[in-house]
RNA sequence: CGGGGCGUGGCGCAGCCUGGUAGCGCGCCUGUUUUGGGUACAGGAGGUCGUGGGUUCGAGUCCCGCCGCCCCGACCA
């Protein structure tokens, strides 16, 4: 819808960027740029410039930033810290995050699992039920409220889903279930450290599976995982799912996922087939509808070596063939695990079975660290300039670089091209100098830069710059949009 | 929770040892300049020196308490 826009005389420059037009009734807005799209409810969303936006970068770093992903996310202006291990997101920090909610929640809708949002400040009285109160020990922040009742903000949900559970399901019929939400959670951890990948104030996506008995509970388990092999991909990160422990229970159920990043808290390896599989193309036959396509997954899933260093058994790395032997560093992003009845005996949760007697639902339980996902996928994708942002979670598609504000040419084009990315492009307006533009579009890691100047817009060219790969190329407006897509 | 370190303008730091009324770089504001990878010059704004107490004629500096933050380890999504 854009492209007739570029011919001929379209060029002058618009007599409206300044901001305070923004506050103006819609009509007005931008009324003198050149065919912008229709107006639509999110008018706030075409309002990234720069000039104006709250995208405080820092061309030093902090001092308490230690780790990549740490000292980039201060410097890009994605996050503050407001006090040990608590942040408050800023705007483009913010957009990263829902990016990487909305993949999660799609993924888990997809595999059949239900939305809710469940408060942060529990009752105590439910994890005295479960007998986890007392031994929940000094992470969990306690809070007593004006009527001297004992309440805590949320570490985790199991009882509390368990408690509503309990209340509304009362039939095997009803079976099964799977419910999660993204919510923050606290834990007050001793020694927070490494950003927002060991905050005590975190967001996360955590899911509970009821079934009926333990073969139900094992195909929930495949679902979820089957459901994270697809959301990890989307968000451009390798991530390989590891035996962890199981605790009491034992079994095989129990899996935490680590994505590779060069900077990674831990030492994994495993098997070089997780590098090639695919889990998007559902070619593997990864359904999450039929049983055994869910039982080839697994299989897929748990036959490949893969172990991180505490778990780590030489004696079967060795019969892993040498050329397909990978090593390398992990963070930790997922965690899943079946623990049975733990909860629903304790909490007497029981539906009646078909047979007319009361069972206790099998239960599992599903964790994506969605806050420290944003540290992760930075430490898997940085370089010395800044954030390499997989296209799928980035905050903008594009930055949009005015090498020469005042000039109309540049300010005209740069306007359209704006316009055109409706909402999904930050223009930089700034009055810096070139150089100051460049390394702050580096350092913020749009996955595209649009570079305007006056040489090339004169010539009705711009410059299109590919951030993972350093490659540029002249272009026209039109195709660059294109490109971006 | 054990061990270590640090709190001085928005950010990075010096000054503390050897007390004398706060300084540098970046950023910010104004002007000129520059114009494709963090420009140069000039002028300017901005600081309860984390906090409470003590010593002293005088404390950013010395002493004691407290608070906050960071690092290593143990622990953890």
């Amino acid at each position: 819808m854009c492209t007739a826009q570029f011919s001929g005389v379209t060029y002058a420059a618009p007599a409206v960027p300044s901001n305070r037009l923004d506050h103006q009734p819609r009509s007005d807005y931008r009324a003198n740029a050149i065919r912008t799209p229709a107006p639509t409810l999110e008018r706030n969303s075409n309002t990234m410039r720069l000039s104006h936006g709250f995208v405080p970068t820092l061309k030093e770093t902090p001092s308490e930033a230690q780790i990549a992903s740490h000292r980039l996310m201060l410097r890009a202006g994605l996050v503050r810290q407001t006090s040990a291990g608590i942040y408050a997101w800023l705007p483009l920090g913010l957009r990263v995050l829902r990016n990487i909610e909305r993949i999660v929640r799609e993924e888990q809708d997809i595999a059949g699992a239900q939305e809710i949002l469940m408060p942060t400040i529990q009752p105590a009285e439910l994890w005295r039920e479960s007998g986890r109160y007392d031994d929940y020990g000094k992470e969990m922040l306690r809070i007593r409220d004006r009527h001297d009742r004992d309440m805590l903000y949320g570490p985790t949900n199991e009882e509390m889903v368990t408690d509503l559970f309990r209340q509304a399901v009362k039939s095997y019929r009803e079976l099964p279930q799977i419910l999660y939400h993204i919510q923050w959670k606290f834990r007050d951890e001793v020694r927070p450290r490494f950003g927002v990948m060991r905050g005590r104030e975190f967001l996360m996506k955590d899911g509970y599976s009821f079934d009926l008995d333990q073969a139900g509970a094992v195909l929930s388990y495949r679902k979820m995982m089957l459901a994270y092999m697809r959301t990890f991909q989307r968000m451009g990160l390798k991530a390989i799912p590891m035996e962890a422990d199981t605790g009491p229970i034992g079994g095989d159920l129990s899996h935490e996922f680590i994505i590779l990043a060069p900077t990674g808290e831990s030492q994994v390896y495993f098997d070089a087939a997780f590098e090639e599989m695919d889990y998007l193309s559902g070619a593997g036959g990864s359904s999450h509808e039929k049983p055994e396509d869910l039982d080839r997954f697994f299989k897929q899933m748990t036959t490949h070596y893969a172990a991180t260093d505490e778990k780590h058994d030489a004696a079967r790395w060795e019969q892993v063939a040498p050329t397909r032997r990978r090593e390398g560093r992990g963070i930790e992003v997922g965690h899943i695990f079946y623990f049975g009845t733990r909860y629903t005996k304790a909490m007497n949760t029981t539906v009646t079975g078909p047979d007319g007697k009361l069972v206790h639902p099998e239960m599992g339980s599903y964790g994506i660290g969605v806050s420290r996902l944003v540290g992760a996928v930075i430490e898997a994708g940085h370089d010395d300039a800044g954030i390499i942002w997989p296209d799928s979670i980035a905050p903008y598609k594009a930055a949009i670089i005015n090498l020469k504000i005042g000039d109309a040419t540049c300010d005209g084009l740069c306007e359209t091209l704006y316009a055109a990315l409706n909402g999904n492009a930050v223009y930089d307006d700034r009055s810096d100098r070139a150089g100051a533009k460049f390394a702050d579009a580096d350092l913020m890691g749009h996955p595209w830069q649009v570079i305007v100047g006056p040489r090339g817009a004169a010539a009705g060219k711009v410059e299109l710059k590919r951030r993972a790969t350093g490659e540029r190329s002249e272009v026209t407006p039109e195709e660059a949009l294109a490109r971006i897509g």
